[in-house]
DNA sequence: AGCAAGTTGTGAAATAATTAACAATTTTTC
DNA sequence: GAAAAATTGTTAATTATTTCACAACTTGCT
């Protein structure tokens, strides 16, 4: 399999939470446009996403549900799971600790770090709070990979510094500023605001 | 001015907020390569977006840093601006609503609604909460265009359609279940369970 | 003044992503 | 059992987005 677009890799990931829900119901196929529903994308594009990840389904029956399920996990799943950080406890950090929390997934967030001593060692939905100061220590320590910044905004890039010399391999970094890292770290960068204002731009036109 | 592209949209409201940061420092004037460094892009990239919105730079000036904040604000403001309503005033709704709070912006979150009695009439950081069930009431009352939905997966299909039949204009979906809305309305949804895997992908894939 | 370096603006080229079109096949219907 | 309807898989076309390449011009330097 050559490389997959980015585009088609966030896709198979929300397939993947669709077809879960579907099996949860006992259903056992489903058609190019009944995931095309789902996601609000035509069945087109459902078939090439398929067919780029070397699945095919049965004519007329349409795709089996887990075999699709399994090979999705397959191609963006690692055997044994990564682990991941949530820098900064507060409502946006609890919040993507509440999102995972009980998912049966490959990735788990084993830590939470935070400034403030109040939310140091408390649990967080099964996740512990430590003190930033111990940030490279304990992703050495938990093998953690990934981490998520959700601290405020002027905190970013001070962070993002810290979270590279530790080693992390991957940052998705929630503030809405952007952060400088080195090229061998992969980067996400998603803004609130923007999306927000994208949604009032389009409002605004019609 | 033709329709300007999707992505173009997204990146002027960071420039924008880049150029805020820029402003606030006292700078009066930035080049397409000093955008394009803080916003991981090229600078052709820059330049090609600033002159889709038919501003021009000065020639080893670079642009007018206050000039171009008021361009983008005319193209994604509206004049009178627009409330915003959040759904579900959990961690998320709360973080939400925090991030909005004291900036000035033509958006403002003028509601939160929540179906937990004890979030109710309680305010959160100058926001109101309200009982889901005065969803319609509220929204035709506070002029409110936009909703953010941010309450348990389960419960976004619901709160969708009640939006839609109260009248909203866009919706910003924050759960990962996917909901359905008349084409009138614009929709845009979010999946951080996606975004964390596709770093975790990228990861992988070193 | 003349040259070097830096910067914008933009047509053209390249790349990425989506959609159209349709052959091939299976199932259903009569 | 033939015709109609439905569905996948895929090539080709289209559309969207990014990048290249470079002319035009400004500023600084000698």
């Amino acid at each position: 399999m050559k490389h997959l677009p980015h585009k088609t890799i966030e896709r198979l990931s929300q397939y993947r939470r669709a077809l879960l829900i579907c099996a949860a119901k006992g259903k056992t196929h489903i058609f190019s446009h009944e995931i095309a529903k789902i996601q609000h994308i035509t069945p087109v594009q459902v078939r090439r996403d398929i067919m780029l990840i070397g699945y095919t389904g049965t004519l007329r029956k349409g795709y089996n549900i887990q075999e699709l399920i399994d090979l999705i996990g397959d191609i963006i799943d690692t055997k044994e799971g990564l682990n991941v950080a949530v820098v900064g406890i507060g409502n946006l950090g609890r919040a993507m600790i509440n999102y995972f929390n009980g998912k049966r997934t490959k990735l788990s967030i084993v830590a939470g770090f935070d400034s403030n001593p109040d939310k140091i060692d408390r649990i967080y939905s099964g996740v512990k709070g430590y003190h930033i100061d111990r940030l490279a220590e304990i992703i050495k320590e938990e093998n953690i990979s990934i981490a998520i910044i959700t601290v405020p905004a002027g905190a970013a890039p001070e962070i993002a510094d810290k979270l590279v010399n530790a080693g992390i391999k991957g940052i998705l970094n929630y503030t809405p500023k952007p952060v400088q890292v080195p090229s061998h770290i992969y980067l996400e960068e998603y803004d609130m605001i923007t999306s927000l204002e994208k949604v009032a731009f389009f409002v605004k036109t019609h």
